[in-house]
Order: C-alpha cells, then sequence, then structure tokens
DNA sequence: ATACTTGCAAACGCTTTGCAGTTAT
DNA sequence: ATAACTGCAAAGCGTTTGCAAGTAT
C-alpha cells in the first residue's frame, strides 16, 4: 500500500535500536508493509506458519510488542474482537475511517483538532483521537 | 454529576426490561450514578464487596455486560489498564477530554462530524469517535 | 564470542460457564 | 410458583514469563 512503511524502513528502524533481523522479522515486516488492516496476534500467528511451522505464540507477541513500542505498529483494541495491530501511518497526521465489517481503513486528512473549542483551559492536551465508522464500498455491494 | 442518569433512571430501565431489582443491581445503579469515571470490573468488585463481602467477581461482570448491552453503561478499553465501564451520558451527544492520569472525563459539546470533509462518498457512516487525552487541572497541580 | 532471539512449557490474569441453591416477581 | 439471579468452582482464552538451545552480529 503506497502509504506504508516499506519493509526496508522497518528493518532499518529494528537495526538502528540494535534489534537483529531475523528471519521471523523480516517476514513479520513484510506481512505489516502490505497490508492495511488491522491484524489480530492469531492472524498474525497464521501467517507467519505458513513459512514458519514452528513459531510460536509467544514470539509473535514479544515482536508485536516490541514493533508496537517503538511505533512502527499501532494497536487497537476492538471490542467484539480484541487487540489488534496495523503498521503505523508514517507520512504525516490523518485520521481513519474504518470499516466495521472488514476493518480495512480509509485515512482522510480532516483533524478535528483544527476546528475544536470550547474546552476548559486549565487542560494540557496531549493527543486526541478521532475515527469513523461505517462500512466500506465493497462490503455494502459484496453479500454477506 | 448532574449529567449522570439517576439511580432511578438505571432500575426502571432494567424493569422494562423485565430483570429483577436486586440488592446487587441497585447498588451498581448507585455506584455509576454517582461518579464519571472510568471503572474496572475490579473496582467494581472491591466496592461491591464493602456492603456484599460475599459477591462474587462472575456476578459484577454478568451485570456490568448486561447493563453495557443495554445502553447504560459504556465500555471503552484503556490500552494499558483494560476494559472499564462508566454510566452512558444519555443527556444529549458530545464528546470527552479524558484524564490519562485519573481516567476523569469532562464533556463539551463541539462534534467534529460538523466541520469533517474530504470523506469518501461511498462509505456509509454509522457512527464516530472523538476523544481528547491530556492532563486534567487537580493532576497537574497534585504532585504524584 | 557474545548478546539477542527463539520455542517450549508453564504460569498468569481476566472473563465466562455450568450448576445448585436462593430470591424477586 | 416460576423464572431470574447469585455464588461457587472450574474452565477458557489471550497473553506473559523463565529457561535452555539456537542465531545474528
Amino acid at each position: 500500500m503506497a502509504e506504508n512503511q516499506t519493509v526496508q524502513t522497518m528493518l532499518d528502524a529494528m537495526s538502528k535500536k540494535g534489534w537483529r533481523i531475523t528471519d521471523q522479522r523480516r517476514r513479520l515486516a513484510e506481512l505489516f508493509s502490505t497490508t492495511d488492516e488491522y491484524l489480530s496476534p492469531k492472524d498474525v500467528y497464521e501467517y507467519m506458519r505458513q513459512k514458519y511451522p514452528s513459531v510460536s505464540f509467544d514470539t509473535i507477541y514479544r515482536n508485536l510488542r516490541l514493533l508496537s513500542e517503538m511505533g512502527i505498529l499501532e494497536q487497537f483494541y476492538f471490542l467484539d474482537s480484541g487487540l489488534k495491530f496495523k503498521a503505523n501511518c508514517s507520512t504525516h497526521h490523518h485520521h481513519h475511517l474504518i470499516c466495521v465489517n472488514c476493518e480495512k481503513t480509509v485515512t482522510f486528512d480532516y483533524c478535528p483538532m483544527w476546528h475544536v473549542s470550547g474546552l476548559p483551559e486549565q487542560f494540557d492536551i496531549l493527543n486526541h483521537r478521532f475515527e469513523i465508522y461505517g462500512i466500506c464500498n465493497e462490503c455494502k455491494t459484496t453479500a454477506n
């Protein structure tokens, strides 16, 4: 996906932090650089298992956590399907439409902080979260 | 809290659904009608235990889930502290400032959907989420 | 050579379930 | 009276941990 980080960007970031580039981590980078949907640890496990049948869940979790901590991945907790991960959009500040059916995301540039008003003065703002949920075009037109 | 639902409102809603008003549920309603912070199942358990020492976690969970399903409570998953609950603000549409330290919420009326633009046409919007995170005045001025 | 990473197994915490006894309606 | 609710115990699930063997640097 055009917006995503490349495999090389991710691997470079890991190297810079002193982490080793193992086959599993390379494959993990490949996975997240080519999908813009949220993936559960189980999704990742299933994917990794295709190439590394003996991969274990704890390795998946460890790497997902490390990648999240260094900002390569972002986490999102879906109330009905639990914790999921996707590549962080590093290009520029933006927000997402999220399809509640397929969980695909679409980015848009509008930021509500441009216009927000009526906030209490004495509150130090650190960050914000704005997401719009709906049904994407494909899910509308596909019977499921 | 002025914005919250009253105990009676909650109990009426339960009765209307055919649920029975047990002592525990009354106390649960009391708890959520008088706090505007997010509470974890454990928080609720500790509170309930003061009056009903033999209360069990599964009863807490069952009632929290039921109250959430009927819209009396809303759930929120904090990535660092897990699932929490608070009374749903039934008064009118608004959004929240959330203090990342004490998790107290402050409401404000501005809604980003008033101004949002640049969205893909073919996406059916169902709902949205907008939250601002920061440090509230009390947490700023209190050393912790 | 060394420090990091992996897979295994076990533990952990949070949440749910089945069931028998109890309680609100 | 009866249908719903509770508490108990046990199970379930997702996630984390300790450790010995393996691997990238």
